[in-house]
DNA sequence: ACATTATTCAAGTAATCAATGGAATACGAG
DNA sequence: CTCGTATTCCATTGATTACTTGAATAATGT
């Protein structure tokens, strides 16, 4: 019996490590952070994070093995979609582990971001203060693809690549909310360096969607709004 | 700048891979599992698990390289224990996405304990419920070094190794709920069938430490109870 | 049917990993 | 200082992994 019992557990624990080792590679990860933008194809998700499309396909499998992704065939393509919002909690709380005990990811972001970052910066709590405080306009400055899967409630979509041209319909006269995917995503610090070149008192939101979702902001989907 | 970002990123997510690497091993799981129970030495953990003392001290070295765990030198041994609580709570999250996206588990528990644990089981919450609404005698069949580094608050230490001298006593009037590390952990299924065959109505707690900590459930340490 | 596009499959290579057994280290007791 | 115990280090084994390259599959449009 007791051989048993430990045969069970053995089973149970090389069942867990499956998951362990779907996010065992900093790529799979990278590409659960992205879907949990929304859901994309293996070409837009493969130029992303700057891999072949075979090796891409290989990890998503990977990942379907272990039903963290989904895949959905459209027409020639292929659409893979994190298979429930469960799992993009399991990634941000990955991260927050990471972040807390692994002195060396603080390290790399003080010394890729430190001096781009320190006064311009707020996370996803007192973005929320600051949006009952007063009235600010918030940006989502994310391909518009990923806004239309899912956005802060308010927010308007201003892509960075067009965010020079977009820029005039703000108004001049509030401080300016840019966030991105997430922390690891400098498209917000970018933005947000431009806006404020052009005379706009900016600062960027230094979480993404899952950290939104994880406090309970409001997301809203497809629709536009202000 | 771009070639920069990518560094930055790929830095990044090699890092939280770091994480899953550390729980990419069955072993280790199991490891972190018994630890989010007490500290314990390398002797004792390789034991439990059923591994040799250097491969246990081995995967106890990768999981301290990561910071999920500590180390602490007692004269000739050597105490491990979790970093912290949030880790405990990371291995319970882990636990959980397993089980509801890897049917493997769920089909590997009916197989191995269907039987056995049909009828007379619950989880925390259930268990919470039923303390407040009638009185039970609870009981924590762990190893009693286990049940001193935290218990739930009147819980009555009676280790399965000595349950049947324990028994008489508990009251014979009373319903009666053990519970021990958690969802793999046979033993609480054990002491209910010994329990019962000697007349208790008695049920095991599906749940552990781990769980009841998330769940809120007042935990107590060191000193006896009830 | 044929060519095109998106994705997957298969085979090969270099690197990493788990586990083992034995030697080395660190501490405490006599 | 020496001995015994607990743990770690080290070298070796076989198994797995990430990535690459090129061929195979599957849906679409002509």
């Amino acid at each position: 019996m007791a051989l048993r019992d430990r045969e069970f557990k053995s089973v149970m624990y090389e069942n867990l490590a499956r998951v362990g080792k779907a996010i065992s590679s900093g790529r799979r990860i990278e590409l659960l952070d992205l879907l949990s933008q929304g859901p994309r194809t293996v070409e837009s998700l493969a130029s992303e994070v700057d891999q072949t499309i075979s090796n891409t396909s290989q990890h998503l499998q990977v990942l379907r093995r272990v039903n963290l992704v989904q895949a959905e065939r459209n027409g020639t393509y292929i659409t893979y979609a994190l298979a429930d919002d469960q799992i993009a909690d399991f990634i941000r709380s990955l991260r927050l582990m990471g972040m807390s005990h692994l002195a060396e990811m603080q390290v790399t972001m003080e010394r890729f971001l430190g001096d781009r970052t320190s006064l311009a910066s707020i996370d996803g709590r007192e973005l929320l203060r600051r949006m009952q405080a007063a009235s600010i306009t918030l940006v989502d400055v994310r391909p518009s693809a990923e806004y239309r899967a899912g956005h802060l409630a308010g927010a308007i979509s201003a892509p960075l690549t067009e965010i020079e041209a977009r820029m005039t319909e703000l108004p001049k006269d509030q401080d300016v909310a840019a966030y991105c995917r997430g922390p690891y995503c400098v498209m917000a610090i970018d933005a947000v360096e431009i806006l404020t070149r052009n005379g706009f008192r900016a600062f960027h939101v230094t979480e993404g969607i899952a950290d939104f979702r994880a406090l309970n902001l409001a997301i809203e989907t497809e629709g536009e709004s202000a």
